[in-house]
DNA sequence: ATTTATGCAAACGTTTTGCATGTGT
DNA sequence: ACACATGCAAAACGTTTGCATAAAT
């Protein structure tokens, strides 16, 4: 079962991205994007960003959290998902493209390479002429944790 | 190109399905209703629903179009998409499960069944060991009709 | 008669914005 | 010095809720 502790993107010196795209290198920003690298295989919800870099550097304002996420997702360094909720959530980008599995019972989201998903831009083209671009895709069910252990403990989307 | 004219779930008597459930039918929840089915393959958001329902019906509450939602989508008459945005879509539930293809080019949203896309379950529970349940699967791309015809104009999701 | 649904207004959580100030380059 | 980023407060957005009234059963 690849549990997906997967290579992350290189991780890109933050400064060399930011400057050569023309933007700044910050304190926040640097908080920000250290905050999600120490917890590269969860999805972290601007909210939890905010506090984690609030542990740091106490004064963060939120907006400044949100326009950093932005940026951050702009220049590829960042991705955002949605996991079914009505709010949006982060990681480090990663090599590969891949899609989430969200237990249902422990609220663990986990990983799959969009490869072993199968050719679903050829499925897609063959079904509807459909140029596959990018995809969001959740899949919801158990993981192979609780699938058979019965009780557990309902939390919120994390690792 | 099944360009998907699905059979609508045998358009459900809706005052037959609230019934049976212990609910009431109302002018309001038949209005909404109305409106969802007259345009079965467009992907409408709550508030273009307030819209139509309030060319025969000027004075519904936008609370109770969405209280009215939850309830249909709760009974299973209705189905809730995001496609990815960031505010909810709905549609009629139709009798096979599909997902969604959106074209970044003029907006249009088409479906392809599930079982088009091959057997993710069984590639799931092979790859992670992961029960699957549900999904919601959201493909980003060009349309049959826009991936070679240059010039296009951009629109909000429809059908 | 009872119980459920509606309208209204207010609140919610998340995210965005305008503008003056502060800071990286 | 300049452009860009930040803090702040306010607002926007989609949605939910409490409560009195109204309507369906």
């Amino acid at each position: 079962v690849p549990r997906d502790s997967d290579h992350v993107h290189a991780a890109p010196a933050l400064p060399a991205a930011l400057r050569g795209a023309g933007r700044r290198v910050t304190r926040q920003r640097r908080e920000i994007w250290d905050a999600l690298v120490a917890e590269p295989d969860r999805h972290l919800s601007a909210d939890e960003i905010a506090e984690r870099v609030r542990r740091r550097l106490p004064l963060v304002n939120p907006s400044t959290v949100y326009r950093t996420l932005d940026v951050l997702v702009d220049e590829g360094l960042l991705l955002r998902t949605r996991l079914g909720a009505d709010r949006a959530f982060y990681e480090p980008a990663r090599e590969h493209p891949h899609h989430h599995l969200v237990c249902e019972r422990c609220g663990r989201v986990d990983h799959v390479h969009e490869e072993a998903l199968g050719d679903l831009a050829g499925r897609l083209d063959a079904a509807a002429g459909f140029a596959l671009g990018g995809a969001e895709l959740t899949f919801f069910g158990l993981c192979a944790d609780c699938r058979d252990s019965e009780p557990g403990s309902r939390t919120t989307p994390g690792s």
